[in-house]
DNA sequence: CAATTAGTTCTGTAATTACAGAACCAAAAA
DNA sequence: TTTTTGGTTCTGTAATTACAGAACTAATTG
């Protein structure tokens, strides 16, 4: 019988990085910011990920760029120490969010585009796509709201 | 200098399509969903897809395939012809928000666990990182939430 | 019973991705 | 000035994807 067992970091890293894969990252990105996530300190250089990952500089080095591209990961410096030291960039996750929102508001916008040059036959075909589109709209509208509902909730604890 | 024109239909496809890659999904899937919805008739045969689109027997199979077995597509059949008229699941979308949404807080929820299993130094870091754990849950619980009131919305109104 | 139709599945391949390894480079250190 | 460090960029490649084309198949039609 398997004992019940907290799980290894290199499991975290894993599981993760899987997670952050399907949202549509390389793995090499997704074990890094999986990596980043359980680094203990949070804050870990170059070779450090290198050498834990065992991946090559090359995919370290054009991974964080483009994580520190998309403002998920970020770095900081420490007196008297050349290297940079990589780790997440908490509003990274929102501002990816932010985005992904905007292009379904922008998916809904091209359905009702193609609605207005759509015949008027088929109207109950037309009248669904006129629903799809406003719920894309509302749902767009709806997170916009949640967000501002975030911001202000932090605001106050804060 | 140009004029203003209208969209053509096939520039609808392309510009649809190309938004429906974005969300993951392949090139003809894209173009496919994409035809869909500008269709008139908005249901189409396979032939008619292959036609319009230009693209194999197997990419439209394949894709047709695929793109039902995410409630996407479906298809309707007349009476006394023996194909299959495709056209688009109008709450296929919906699904396919849920289960995007889903994945989201089951991220948060790894980031809880990873956070659980991290050392007590570093709190500003542990801090952050639970705050966006809660955020992902929020945020969650936010679109839920708009989904019912969509679907009272709908309820009320259809 | 053929022959046709409506699609499926298999096979091969061009294009792309994701990365390793090595060469390279600029800034800092010696 | 040379050497070292902390990366970046280039080159090559294994693996994967996305699809075409052909072979195939099950149902229908003649």
């Amino acid at each position: 019988m398997k004992v019940e067992k907290k799980l290894s970091a290199k499991d975290y890293v894993e599981k993760i990085g899987v997670s952050f894969e399907k949202e549509g990252f390389q793995p090499a990105m997704g074990r890094i910011f999986a990596y980043l996530i359980i680094a203990d300190p949070p804050h870990k250089s170059f070779e450090e990920i290198l050498e834990y990952l065992k991946i090559s500089k090359s995919a370290v080095s054009t991974s964080l760029n483009y994580l520190m591209s998309r403002d998920l990961v970020e770095y900081i410096t420490l007196p008297g120490d050349r290297k940079r030291y990589f780790k997440i960039n908490m509003s990274g996750w929102v501002t990816l969010i932010k985005k992904k929102m905007a292009r379904r508001s922008f998916f809904g916008e091209i359905m009702k585009e193609a609605l207005s040059a759509r015949s008027s036959k088929y109207k109950e075909f037309n009248d669904a796509l006129q629903e799809q589109a406003e719920f894309l709209e509302f749902m767009h509208k709806e997170m916009r709201d949640a967000l501002d509902k975030w911001e202000r909730k932090k605001k106050k604890k804060g």
